[in-house]
DNA sequence: GTCTATAAGTCGATAGAC
DNA sequence: GTCTATCGACTTATAGAC
């Protein structure tokens, strides 16, 4: 079932997960894709058939890319303040060395073509996406161990802080011309947004000994 | 330069604001907003002259409804608090009416035609998209007042609090095969949503008089 | 204003020479 | 394996009859 593939195809295939997260399914040329990886065109079908197969390949491998990435970040530590900051550090860290894929992924799954669903429907299916519970057996613990309030539905905290992370990689065009500035130092803003994720989501902002 | 359009002008506006916002620009063609619309492809070219002004008008009044609906959201009241449950509140109501906008908006940003980027500069030109600094300097007040935490950067907050609400509208095809049920109720669970984002940000999940 | 027919161009895919 | 040439389907846009 796993072909070994030699370097040539594995080159190729960088370059065409390049030019379809820059822009989707519809928007992909295979000529562009062959023009960038210093191919001949017809080389794009020799070895992948057709431009169908190839986005397959590579949409598979980006999403289970994004799953795993939500999974290996979460690591429970010893309390539930630490695995909060790791979580959030090492996914920001992810999202700034592959700042594109929440859009790819976000834009597929919406446009959804088929070749999309039935590639969500596979890896339910087989049990690969199963990160969520994990998370939320541990907002538990900490719950029991008196770290953290008692949440209704934990699974909302899990929005809150992925939508948090993620938000600025989504919203980059907006907000790059709308706060000049902001982002002279990238490395220093996302190390600032860091903190701030954890701040709001663990401390949030009302005053303490406040009652209002 | 605002020139009056009949009916059908309009009718054939809104179907084709249907079709865009669900297939994106490359993925929309003309012969599917005449067919959906009711009327001859070539009356498409005859009302619009071309997919680009067409798709032009469309995109700049869905943009513009995106961010003014960021900008009615916010309203300040009494407290702070207030005025955060009522943000929240009230943009997720625009949301609930227009899920699909976040992606559209945040899938022709990525895509970064000319049109899109032409838009957005005329936008921040004309000082049409300054929400922004009204919500920094309520937060600064709310600090004054006593009433939240001092921030070094409030602008994260906002990123933190549009992440948050957005992110399950972006994230529906995910979320709804990972967690079957819960959404069999969208009312109630928007409802819950709500609540949740607002504790999460507002008081934060750590334990009160907890001093780890 | 509305329709049919078609021009003009693009894109995925393949045949066939080397 | 690699390239050129080209087929066939699709898409935007327009010409021209009514």
């Amino acid at each position: 079932m796993v072909e070994p593939i030699g370097p040539k195809e594995e080159h190729i295939l960088n370059i065409a997960m390049q030019v379809f997260v820059e822009k989707g399914w519809h928007g992909t040329k295979m000529q562009e894709i062959a023009d960038r990886a210093g191919v001949n065109k017809a080389m794009l079908h020799y070895y992948f058939r057709s431009k169908e197969r190839l986005y397959s390949t590579i949409f598979r491998q980006l999403f289970m890319k994004y799953m795993s990435s939500l999974s290996d970040s979460f690591q429970p530590e010893q309390d539930f303040a630490s695995t909060l900051k790791q979580f959030i550090n090492r996914f920001s860290d992810m999202l700034r060395d592959n700042p594109q894929l929440p859009m790819f992924v976000a834009r597929e799954l919406s446009e959804g073509g088929a070749i999309v669903q039935q590639c969500v429907r596979e890896l339910v299916k087989d049990g690969k996406l199963q990160t969520p519970q994990k998370f939320i057996d541990e907002i538990k613990k900490a719950e029991a161990r008196g770290e953290i309030e008692h949440m209704e539905e934990p699974v909302h905290f899990l929005f809150t802080l992925i939508g948090s992370c993620i938000y600025f990689f989504l919203a980059g065009p907006i907000i790059k011309p709308l706060f000049p500035g902001l982002l002279s130092d990238p490395d220093a803003f996302l190390e600032k947004r860091k903190e701030a994720i954890f701040k709001h989501l663990y401390f949030g902002i009302k005053k303490r000994g406040d009652n209002t």
